[in-house]
DNA sequence: GTGAAAGCGCTAACAC
DNA sequence: GTGTTAGCGCTTTCAC
């Protein structure tokens, strides 16, 4: 049988308050009656029940966090960094897969926040705000991550988007490339939509041709970029920009199954899962952007447990750059594919 | 202020026991009074609260997932099928990570069963059962993944580890290897133990010396293959296996660094992590064993629920086999490292 | 320095 | 077909 509070207080010759007080640490118990709640307490292996404790604060000690994709490498990493925050401050961490897809998403919205969790990390997969917002309690402590919406109503940890993209269709355009084609993720995304926009005003101000052609847009699973890879291709690409981690792998894979050399027969940039195996293979070959994923991940706890503490605080928005990492220095080991 | 269940009943002029029963369809309602139910409900707002409700039946609908390594593919892979499986049955999942350490484990088991989860999976970096044993609540629902112990009182679900090991040795003997070394992961493991010993057992039949410099381990984590390969490389060995996916992929990036070419200088055979990029580059060099870790997280996810439901269930132990991938058809494109 | 007791929101006997 | 009510295990106010 469970072993409760009054169970202890009785062995122990106290109250109960005393002994809620004892392992609390919320007012003041003499030493020789700790001493006996404590004796009581292993002699019995009480442990307190956790939902009992949070239905009577209201605090579950836990955060959800609604990620788009947990097998993605950029996720997965940012649930660890997450995870580590939390876990440093005696917050648990309950994890939503969405799979890109709006109405699980508003379902798991709705499941954690019908108090199972103190408050939302979300990764959001909506494009509709008004959805989004209706879904949300009055008050309840959400951030954003990731991905945001025009309507600043909550706070959010982002990446740079633009800055790395501009960059990249400069970079490319001075080496002399004329037809830069790029590959988006889902098309609805506040990311995709801000590095499209960044390539579109890059190529205009770089004098190139703005051709809707050269740009596809994934899905940022699946196979979705080989397809993408291969319209542009068809365009007569001599560069190709990369939005996501996943995606810029597979392009690697399928330009090198078609004998096509990076850095000699086209050129590429693309957005770069940090430690992901593939890119070190190809470091200087192409560049690199690397997003700060574990910086994220740990922005998002924090600003997630400050809401929790305080849900009035005002609205917040933090943006972090990303490395962008160019290869022109050849490296001691030579060429992977000379 | 928050609406509760009584005040919907004051609204809809019935009892909180017939509101009770209409939103969870748990005794007859006549539909009249489930109309006027759900107006008052829509009316306020009302969202049940979900932490009076698993306080009061005792069941959270929440279970909880120990790894040891989130942002690990082979983990984040099977956390999402376990996610998906558990969502099916109206479950959530909280995760703990940790990091390969067993205070962190300890202290995870400890948090997670006092009350917030049904039931725990487990895939542990312990290697005393008895310290294991000892954090688990009598009669808690547990189920062992990927890793288990010699005393099997505890359900596991876990792949074989010993056959694909063998079958690597006997391939690379007969293709005529004379020194065979292995990297294994944390040697107090379940999964090293497992594969070590396939490896001392087909070593001898083969008639290959048994050295025990051929044997190292890393830790499955950061960069620790890259100093068991170099050790095996001084001992001038001619094929090599890898135990782990992370591992496998940091081997094959220093022997490209280092000029050694797959298929060619050396022959390798590696855990391989599913659909993780790099070693489609590779697929045609190397002999992969692919673990099935859909199959597995889905596994896991049945058992803990059935665990759930009636735990006295006997224990049960399901071995999963993975698919081993030896590469000796050419493919149509040609050598990557020609 | 400690105790008594109310009550968090819900479910489920039991009663009619 | 529906209502009354006890009580899950804990925290916390009020009282001494």
């Amino acid at each position: 049988m469970k072993v409760t509070i009054s169970d202890v207080a009785k062995l122990a010759g106290v109250s109960t308050a005393t002994v809620s007080h004892t392992i609390n640490n919320t007012r003041y118990v003499s030493s020789e009656t700790k001493e006996k709640v404590y004796r009581a307490i292993s002699e019995l292996g009480y442990t307190p029940d956790a939902s009992a404790r949070s239905f009577r604060t209201g605090k579950k000690k836990t955060v959800g966090f609604i990620v788009p994709d947990i097998a993605n490498k950029f996720f997965a990493t940012m649930i660890e960094s997450v995870e580590t925050c939390l876990a440093a401050h005696g917050y648990h961490l309950i994890i939503a897969n969405t799979k890109e897809d709006m109405d699980r998403e508003e379902n798991n919205i709705r499941l954690l926040s019908a108090g199972l969790v103190d408050g939302l990390l979300i990764a959001s997969t909506m494009d509709d705000f008004q959805r989004f917002d209706s879904l949300i309690p009055a008050g309840f402590p959400v951030v954003l991550v990731d991905r945001t919406f025009d309507v600043k109503k909550y706070s959010s940890i982002c990446v740079s988007n633009f800055r790395p993209i501009y960059r990249s269709v400069c970079r490319l355009a001075g080496k002399g490339a004329k037809r830069i084609g790029i590959i988006g993720g889902l098309p609805r995304l506040s990311t995709t939509r801000e590095r499209i926009s960044a390539y579109q005003q890059a190529v205009a101000d770089c004098g190139l041709p703005e051709d809707e052609s050269l740009i596809r847009y994934g899905n940022s699973m699946e196979d979705s970029a080989h397809t993408c890879l291969n319209e542009l291709l068809q365009q007569k690409c001599d560069a190709i920009i990369v939005c996501q981690g996943l995606m810029g792998g597979e392009t690697i894979i399928h330009l090198h199954k078609r004998g096509i050399r990076l850095g000699r027969d086209i050129d590429l940039v693309s957005f770069v899962d940090y430690d992901s195996g593939i890119y070190q293979l190809y470091e200087n070959q192409m560049d690199s952007i690397i997003q700060p994923v574990e910086e994220l991940g740990l922005a998002a706890g924090e600003q997630i447990l400050r809401r929790i503490e305080d849900p009035e605080a005002r609205v917040f928005e933090k943006v972090l750059t990303s490395t962008y990492k160019p290869y022109n220095v050849a490296p001691a080991w030579g060429n992977p594919d000379r």
